[in-house]
DNA sequence: TTAGTAATTGACCTTTTGGTCAGTAAAGCT
DNA sequence: AGCTTTACTGACCAAAAGGTCAATTACTAA
């Protein structure tokens, strides 16, 4: 909702700049994570003086939590809507597929967050205080009222999104070893789907659930 | 197999040292990261002089990788021995009960290997085509052969070994998000159980089994 | 004892790090 | 056009990085 009336020339160059500087710092601390990363290689990574990243980014944190902040904006933690009248198998099967798509295709991005846990997660803390913990509640909430519905198996609804979370990043943040494993050099179109619906097959029959027919997007 | 005919004094103290050096080099390669970690924080802690971590280890690199090869050394893949005339259930009911004590007790070895795979697995490229892929692929064709004697579901024996390794090493890896979004400060002794529990139960009925009744080891 | 060897480390080196700043260029406004 | 303000950046800085080395201190074996 930028008001364009006036498209000033100043505003644009600096979101360009912006733009090409956060793209270079995202690939390279999920590549090599904050430590890393230094400022000299994103800017030269992103053809910009290294100055002019600190003039908009005030330091290197600044810099790493814009990298963050972003990827968080346009990030969809899924499952929303999902009331109780649902059906459990195509909501959590869509779910599952999402993820692995997310993972396959888009493993940058899973791999930074992966590094700022691993490393306990300073920045993230407070995100996931606020968005993350009440957005779980509201779906172990949903899992558990398709329990007591019987409509579902009994687990323990934290667990099973965990589960649905680790089996499916796992391709994007272990990709290295999920490659090196299987002797492949990088995921191949069947790939999506075989992994789908392997992680699906066991997590729905896992909760007593069976993969709906099918599910076109 | 150590001849130890004549204690040798310069032989014990530089073990001991070199100890103290791996423990403290384990503990902050795990915590901050290869990057992260600096040699004179490693000599801190070990309380000992940087210059003498780089005599026994000629460089960063060099302790790195002996930190690595030091925890290869005495980490146990599990699942060994094992058949086809073995039970599926039990097999696989006390390897994930194994990898979640592993998990929640020692997470640092976990976390070591997580941030070598997150960076491509520069050290740990050889051992998983020497080691790992050779003992995955044994591992793979029992499972088939239970699958091919209908002893449980048809999945992808790879995928099902991603699975159990990732909901498993979750647990230690993304400690910090776990215990965020579960709004606690760290793992109780009850949840171990809870989560083996947990994930026994999808895995396992997810792939057509029961979980066995009991199983003391 | 003592000569010879290996272990140890304080001082030092180079490179790179994140970060500052003063000066220049480029809009924007009237 | 000319004045003000903001955007930019090359040159610089102190701190910290990994690593070397010469001098000193153990040990060991004869």
């Amino acid at each position: 909702m930028t008001t364009q009336i006036k498209p000033n020339k100043k505003e644009v160059t600096r979101e360009k700049n912006q733009k090409l500087i956060l793209d270079a710092a995202e690939q390279l601390f999920s590549q090599l994570g904050y430590d890393g990363a230094s400022m000299s290689m994103v800017a030269k990574e992103a053809q910009v003086p290294k100055a002019n990243i600190l003039y908009y980014f005030k330091s290197k944190d600044g810099l790493y939590e814009s990298v963050i902040d972003r990827i968080i904006a346009n990030w969809n933690l899924g499952l929303d809507n999902v009331t109780i009248n649902d059906d459990p198998a195509t909501v959590l099967y869509n779910y599952i597929k999402s993820k692995v798509i997310l993972a396959v295709n888009q493993p940058m991005q899973s791999r930074l967050f992966a590094s700022e846990i691993l490393r306990g997660a300073p920045y993230l803390q407070n995100y996931f205080r606020t968005n993350t913990r009440p957005w779980v509640k509201q779906k172990v909430d949903v899992l558990q009222a398709w329990m007591d519905a019987d409509k579902m198996d009994k687990v323990d609804p934290y667990h099973l999104l965990f589960t649905i979370w680790s089996t499916t990043q796992y391709y994007a943040d272990f990709q290295a070893e999920v490659l090196l494993v299987m002797n492949k050099l990088e995921y191949d179109k069947t790939d999506v789907a075989q992994i789908t619906q392997s992680i699906a097959h066991i997590i729905l029959k896992g909760i007593g659930l069976k993969i709906p027919e099918q599910s076109e997007t």
